[in-house]
DNA sequence: CAAGGAAATTTGGTATACCAAATTCTCTTC
DNA sequence: GAAGAGAATTTGGTATACCAAATTTCCTTG
């Protein structure tokens, strides 16, 4: 199989189960049970749970079974008010002190984005707009900052599977991103802060409206 | 011995010992001899690893030993800059959403720390103010701002240690905290972010001052 | 028939043993 | 004497076996 380390694997392999809902939210995820099914041991197994649960989910019990987590909708936005807030603060960073090349970098994605914007499947066009949020948090030259926010960005799994909707968001997402990249190029701190807290406000609308169009047509069958 | 799950309690003692100056920065932290020096296995030791490094405090390495991480001051500093964006919008935040009780509690922290300035230890102190910053952080009732908060602050460890100086600030340090709490009673926003900002800002500077000492007086034997 | 308790089973926590990759030391050879 | 190759040792990764706590089920008793 793939690359990385055994527990990554798995938790690849457990994201994915969750994300398809063959596990559905409130399963136990019981170590002994799981590494059977998947030919390893329980050792590996345990060190997946933990970073599935680092992602936000499964939810760790003491002296219990690991629940699959419930995607409930506060949560999500939750994530997103604290990642708002980091991308805000990495692209004021970003106008201070970021390198020409690592503007460019960012322009590049959004070019990329733009070119495949119609070709591509949507999922490849949500995990391109995140790889775009990523590059601006990189660009503040605060490994720290880089990391929570990408830690951040790994919670929303659920909500990026979700979210295999509104394409004809195109134009104004687009127009978005050549905002942004803009007012990075001109050093324009001000612009720049604000047309990411735009960004990302829309994403949540869109998740809202998600959310609710999930919650009506099937309400889930475990608390 | 104490409380907590046991890879907790020798994430404790790595982490006093660490701090203490017993395993400097450079040191390989093998987890089949400390587990011996502990008396336990290596699987808890090895949990425990991985939280000291979810903590910062050690370095893993892809094949390698981990080993203790030097306390570079730039990466305090980025720590507390994301800290202080955190901080900042759970201060906005807390002004919408906290209830009178919450802001009750912070307040309380402020008190104790202006009773107790005098008597109590410059370690306990340190650990009262950020219990102070816990507190407002919790106060913008969003959980996973609370959390990601937390997991920087128990990164400064390290330089909560070191830090065991500046008693002199007295005055500054209760008039900040007084400062807050009166914005986030009048439900004043922007002045509560201002505060908090600044508050930090000095907490930044007192470091600067710590790391300054510290070069100067024992150059690490370690690269 | 219901309620309470005890025993068995389930499940995570811990210890130990084995394996593979990487490093280091030594022996050989040029 | 230096350099390279190979072997042994070091070290993290993985598997398995054992243990203790908690839950659940079933039996007993009122």
């Amino acid at each position: 199989m793939g690359e990385g380390t055994l527990p990554e694997q798995i938790a690849t392999r457990l994201r994915r189960d969750i994300l398809r809902g063959l596990l559905p939210p409130g399963t136990p995820v019981k170590e002994r049970d799981h590494a059977a099914d998947l030919g390893v041991s329980r050792t590996p197994m345990r060190e997946a749970i933990r970073i599935l649960a680092k992602e936000g989910l499964v939810q760790l019990r003491p002296a219990r079974s690991p629940i699959v987590a419930k995607p409930s909708f506060e949560e999500v936005a939750n994530n997103i008010e604290v990642m708002a807030a980091l991308e805000v603060l990495s692209a004021r960073l970003a106008c201070q002190r970021a390198s020409d090349a690592e503007i460019d970098e960012i322009a590049e994605v959004a070019d990329r984005m733009e070119r495949d914007y119609d070709t591509f499947d949507r999922l490849d066009l949500f995990e391109l707009d995140m790889s775009f949020h990523r590059a601006i948090a990189r660009a503040a030259n605060n490994p720290v900052l880089a990391e929570t926010h990408a830690a951040l960005l790994a919670r929303l799994w659920r909500a990026r599977y979700l979210s295999a909707s509104r394409k004809r968001a195109r134009e104004r997402v687009l127009r978005q991103h050549a905002d942004i990249v803009a007012a990075l190029r001109a050093r324009d701190a001000v612009a720049a802060q604000a047309h990411v807290q735009a960004h990302l406000d829309h994403l949540l609308v869109n998740i809202v409206d998600v959310f609710d169009a999930d919650d009506t047509e099937n309400t889930p069958a475990v608390e």
